[in-house]
DNA sequence: GCCGGGCCATAGGAAAAGGCTATAGCAAAA
DNA sequence: TTTTGCTATAGCCTTTTCCTATGGCCCGGC
């Protein structure tokens, strides 16, 4: 029989490590609930595997050989790689985690999370929904914090977003093409404007979301975030950013859906430019979504479709 | 029956890392020369110890849960330090080294080696000697690269020494005292002194052991190290120190223990301090020596009692 | 100097785990 | 619709693992 495994088992790793930590095979056996032959023949066993003596046998116990020392730092190591495994599965309940999203600051995808709530049947559940920093989106979505993770590509991100992507396992698939908005406040003179241009903007604060320590053009929520502004103000929450629009009669670009049921002193007038905001969401390239994560999908869907904007995909 | 230990097996580990990587448990068991249930039922097994589904089963092949992906990571970590362990391990056939030995560079180490060496019946063995610096002599024993290391201890580093000894898991057991002197060329005027002075020293160049990055006081190889001396030359070699002694006239401080076989344009002359040098051996806590180590030490003992040193315990 | 207790090793049998072959069930591709 | 290529189940056998009982050895106490 051809095995390609060694045939060391994680147990006589953990009961040779209690044998040299007891400094006998008697104790080490009452330790673990064995009997005191088991244990022995274990050790046996190991060291016949490993081909080298580990444990000097004497009438008051067993003590160390040199080699036995050494081996003792590999099988720590490896047991410290165990508990980790262990204490976060073993014990506590499969999480009732149903669906963890990250996403840019949109508001379409807050509406979504909330039509995908309001239909699930569960009696007990657990959902998250991040509205975080674009390179934070791809880590949770990475790490498993979050099971997809929505974010806008274009012609000048794309390549920096898709290396990251694929450097970590994910794929971004399309959602939909919006188109350039700039969100203002109700009393700003542009409001009753058809379009607006770069030109009218120049002179009005920018409003960006904080993108921290990552803080690459590349990972702008904004489009056009190149572009020079004389006044430049980074925030790093959804609400803030609209006080400061009615406040500071400051602007932001982004797609330009916006919900009735938001604050009715903000509204969104096209901009003139030769851009589009492309949106899609990320996950694992290999594991299939859930499928409560398809259904949050099909909810973006169908309030995206509200707005008259063409889905993709 | 009470057990502490999970029931993951490495195997089932191993097993579940081909089958995520090859997307097919069938794939996965071909891989691992078992047969195809073989690979199902231990996924089951390792899914159902989990209590968790890690895998989503479909006629093309299985593809990762969310709680799969995330156990694959914890898996890799673990089946990585085993892979450590084992190439260190298996494979190759036990060490034939019979004692590693590191020092100060001290000739009566050197000359117990020999006498050790040519003591021993083995038609093959492997013996090492490394003189080196004092820090490195502890990091040896402690990494069981050696077995024991000679250094000395006194009223100035004991502290230091100590306590870097306990922390390492080592013990310090004294060998004997021996009175400072100092080494000199033949063709020193001090070379026919019954005794010397540190006033005698001060125009000399001194010379002394270089202890690399680790150039602490407490490392010293030899003793009163933080007077200051207005010529002083670090080196890492004894021979080369003897060079220096004849060709630059520079002295060194050192236990006076000079065998006859020596360089004969060496000599040792006492010093007038009110110091000792406590030279000992230092080794595992909880590793008793092996026979080939406690022959070797028995040699030490042997040749410097031919010097008439008092041994100590 | 002999006995008792503590420790590790061995023996033999029982239980459990893990392996195999054969086959069923199922879903996608042809 | 049929075929193909997966995974799951069933039944059986082999190997491993674990148990109890016992033996031998060394050390310390009497």
């Amino acid at each position: 029989m051809a095995r390609r495994t060694s045939g060391i088992t994680l147990q006589q790793i953990q009961y040779f490590i209690e044998v040299a930590e007891e400094g006998s095979i008697t104790a080490a056996a009452d330790m673990l609930f064995v009997a005191q032959p088991t244990m022995s023949a274990a050790m046996k066993d190991l060291e016949s595997k490993l081909g080298r003596s580990l444990l000097l046998r004497s009438a008051r116990g067993v003590t160390l050989t040199t080699d036995g020392a050494e081996f003792l730092g590999y099988a720590r190591q490896v047991i410290e790689q165990v508990a980790l495994l262990e204490q976060r599965y073993l014990g506590r309940p499969p999480s009732r985690r149903l669906l963890g999203v990250s996403t840019q600051h949109y508001s379409f995808a807050v509406d979504a999370f909330v039509e995908m709530v309001k239909g699930t049947e569960a009696a007990e559940y657990e959902f998250s929904l991040r509205e975080t920093r674009t390179w934070d989106i791809i880590e949770d979505v990475r790490t498993l914090r979050s099971e997809l993770g929505l974010l806008y590509r274009n012609d000048f991100n794309r390549n920096v977003i898709d290396k990251l992507l694929r450097d970590s396992g994910l794929t971004f698939h399309p959602l939909f093409l919006a188109e350039p908005h700039i969100f203002i406040s109700r009393k700003n003179p542009l409001a009753s404007r058809d379009r607006a241009t770069l030109a009218d903007l120049a002179d009005l604060p920018r409003l960006t979301f904080d993108q921290g320590t990552n803080n690459s053009f590349y990972f702008a929520e904004e489009i056009l975030s190149t572009l020079s502004s004389k006044r430049e103000i980074r925030v790093s929450d959804r609400a803030t950013i609209f006080n400061l629009m009615i406040g500071l009669n400051g602007y932001t670009i982004s797609t330009g859906l916006i919900s009735d049921d938001l604050d009715p002193e903000i509204v969104a007038v096209p901009l003139d430019v030769d851009e589009h905001i492309e949106i899609g969401w990320i996950g694992h390239s290999t594991i299939p979504l859930t499928e409560q994560a398809q259904r949050y999908l099909a909810e973006v869907r169908t309030v995206v479709a509200g707005f008259g904007v063409p889905l993709l995909g």
